[in-house]
RNA sequence: GGGUCGAUAGCUCAGCCGGUAGAGCAGCGGACUUUUAAUCCGUUGGUCGCGAGUUCGAAUCUCGCUCGACCCA
């Protein structure tokens, strides 16, 4: 890319570093410092997986020869012979260098290549006296200087901080960070199989919005030169995805990035991946077993089995989800609330001011009683568990219920006391839409900065007619981390975001 | 926003009641042709996160700040 040779900045200097560019230097004096020539033929893990149940005298009659590449993380020089473990994207291999083999001058310059370094090795395969499955290296090349130490080889990388920063260094050091978001790609890549086979078009709709829609939530503003107006990136593709479907698109999913200007935690990252899809003449109630099928599905495909342990806790896919309303969820856990009780405004706003919980006092029934739901019941939903029911007055997308206008067919599913995923039949009653709107406006004006904006394109869109259809969407980071694991969001999201160092 | 904990060599960490900095790994030099965190001998390396204060003297005590982790809102 450059030929800069300059140094970089000067603070990090220390006597590793100097010492590793003066070797550098030496390098650039004798030829080319960076070759792009060597021709790396095999990987570790292909090669222990073909090889590695031969034995030693198989192999010697077989005399494979192999060429393989990677970073030097293992260096044990013993003389005129010297064990060195390398490593590429597919796993460790050891090489055995020897006067014997290379030459002594091949193997002194050998001696002189530090932990970090990336090699280029040939050789013939055999194995050690302990039996592992080693390259006897003939001719070894440095094809990258590092200069840079690698942390300390037995603890690797553990500062946090450090690791999330330099999530390469992470990488490089740590197997179990490698294999999370191995197991991340495979968990998308498992979903994008299931939506394609179900007869899904994957489609890319805008992430620069100028009008954010299709959530509660603060967006990120920025700003269009040329056409000089402000612009919001995305807080969801839902009324996108939905013109599509007015389009004709009867099954589209999305998965990309949502961006909403919230707080940071281990639950939240400013951006985040979701999954949306939607399909037309179906409802709310089809979702919840297509779900739930999708869910066994990645879980069986990626893990090779639906019981899963979480935080040292287990819980099984494999098995039905729960499904409570609302008002049940909070008497499953708090069955001395009546559900007149729980009908009664007066009552949840005492009981909410009691809780010290956190709700919006010009909420209705409906509000409150998620505002409820969310401080009692919530986190308490550790088996899968969809919430049916929703109030209407939280749902401005969602149809209602054809026999209680309060509320909306929506659900939302709960795994390990966390919201993973929200799915409705689509309000497709354009007037009602409208006027949803027209509350979510007023509800902006009264101060609600999370109140949506009215789209006048998609109230338009649905006038021309949005057949019956059901949407989902699903937070892949919390999926994730569910499979994996993982405590936090940060360890599921290559860079998170962190303030600047 | 509040609370708890943390920041010391490139990395992992120790450093007690305040007396001017230590180990292992990595590095450098030496020995060693089957090691597995190789081993053995020798050795270099520090703005103790930043800034004030207390003190004859601060990595250590106090206050403030920065960054991070976790918990709470």
């Amino acid at each position: 890319m450059t030929t800069e040779t300059t140094t970089p900045a000067q603070q990090d200097e220390n006597q590793i570093f100097a010492e590793r560019r003066s070797k550098l230097n030496a390098i650039r004096k004798a030829g080319i410092a960076f070759p792009n020539d060597f021709e790396r033929k095999h990987l570790a893990g292909d090669l222990h997986a073909e090889f590695g149940q031969m034995s030693h005298d198989e192999l010697e009659a077989a005399k494979v020869h192999v060429a393989v590449a990677g970073r030097m993380m293992l260096k044990r020089v013993m003389g005129k012979a010297s064990f060195a473990t390398v490593q590429d994207m597919s796993g460790k291999f050891q090489l055995f260098i020897s006067n014997g083999d290379t030459g002594e001058e091949a193997h002194n310059a050998f001696k002189h290549y530090d932990l970090g370094d990336i090699l280029g090795a040939v050789g013939v395969l055999f194995k050690t006296k302990t039996g592992e499955l080693s390259v006897r290296v003939t001719q070894v090349r440095l094809l990258t200087k590092a200069l840079r130490p690698l942390p300390e080889k037995f603890h690797g990388l553990t500062d946090q901080e450090q690791k999330y920063r330099q999530r390469y260094l992470d990488l490089i050091t740590n197997e179990d960070t490698r294999k999370v978001f191995i197991m991340r790609t495979r968990i998308i890549q498992t979903i994008r199989e299931f939506f394609i086979r179900h007869g899904y078009l994957e489609v890319e709709t805008p992430m620069m919005h100028s009008i954010p829609g299709g959530a509660a939530a603060k967006p990120f503003e920025t700003h269009h030169n040329a056409l000089d107006m402000k612009m919001y990136l995305r807080i969801a593709p839902e009324l996108y995805l939905k013109r599509l479907v007015v389009g004709g698109f009867e099954k589209v999913f999305e998965i990309n990035r949502n961006f909403r200007n919230e707080g940071l935690s281990t639950r939240h990252n400013p951006e985040f991946t979701m999954l949306e899809f939607y399909e037309a003449y179906r409802d709310y109630k089809y979702l919840m077993d297509f779900s739930e099928s999708l869910f066994r599905e990645v879980a069986q495909k990626v893990l090779g089995k639906t019981l899963i342990s979480y935080q040292g806790k287990e819980l099984d896919l494999g098995k039905p989800f729960h499904r409570l309303t609302m008002v049940q969820a909070i008497q499953k856990y708090h069955p001395q609330f009546t559900t007149a009780q729980l009908n009664d405004r007066d009552f949840l706003v005492n009981e909410l001011k009691d809780l010290k919980a956190k709700y919006k006092p010009e909420d209705g029934v409906g509000g409150l009683q998620l505002s409820l739901f969310e401080e009692l019941a919530e986190a308490h939903l550790f088996e899968p568990t969809f919430i049916v029911d929703y109030p209407v007055e939280v749902s401005p997308l969602a149809r209602s219920n054809d026999k209680n206008h309060d509320i909306t067919e929506r659900f939302e599913l709960f795994i390990v006391g966390r919201e993973i995923a929200n799915g409705f039949s689509e309000l497709n009653d354009a007037e009602d839409q409208a006027a949803r709107f027209d509350a979510q406006v007023a509800a902006k004006e009264a101060g609600d900065e999370e109140a949506m904006f009215k789209d006048n394109d998609f109230v338009r869109a649905l006038e021309y007619g949005l057949p019956p259809t059901a949407g989902e969407g699903i937070g892949i980071d919390r999926l994730v981390m569910l499979l994996t694991d993982s405590a936090s969001i940060r360890d599921v999201i290559l860079f998170p975001q962190m303030r600047p160092e």
